[in-house]
DNA sequence: TAGGTATTTAGATAAATATCTAAATAATAT
DNA sequence: ATATTATTTAGATATTTATCTAAATACCTA
């Protein structure tokens, strides 16, 4: 539950979900759509990872990220059960 | 919805607002139910009031907090998106 | 195999944050 | 009025985190 609030807990990382959303996207890809360095994508895509909120699948040269949206039910869960 | 966010990313916090679900404390109440000190815990709420999870109600000498759930529906919408 | 492209890892740095103690504020009670 | 209790504010510190540049790794192609 940590880890979900922490990589959630981060604008550009919030973002890369969202554009995940749209379709599936290369690292490289995604480190264009914003003016931040590849290294640092990285790392975001990293802890989006460890958080199983992205999965990777090496694709040659590529790595494709995709969203994972079943961890989210997590998060659902937690805040439907304070809204009672 | 940064702050949200924020505000939802420290166990602390998430446990306040469990704590808050089951009836109102006063903040002396809350400070102890963990170990940590009353200024930080004062913290701790007001980063969530500032988030407006929680409001404070003056009663002579006490505060007491209440949570406020109708901000979640931010954050559950956010999420439900991405969802699809 | 040599060169190029995609991505990550390593190491450094500045900013944000959780925590503490001490002091300030505000209300109550003697 | 003074002391006591509840809470917050101020200031300091240690940890975490987002970012960068430079270097390493991995794959592809000629």
């Amino acid at each position: 539950m940590n880890y979900l609030f922490k990589a959630l807990n981060d604008e550009t990382r919030r973002q890369i979900l969202e554009m995940l959303k749209e379709k599936d996207m290369t690292a490289g890809d995604i480190a264009d759509a914003f003016n931040i360095s590849k290294p640092s994508i990285s790392h975001h895509l990293d802890i989006l990872k460890r958080a199983d909120l992205v999965s990777a699948q090496k694709e040659g040269q590529f790595i494709t990220y995709s969203l994972n949206t079943t961890i989210l039910e997590d998060v659902l869960k937690w805040i439907l059960t304070l809204k009672k």
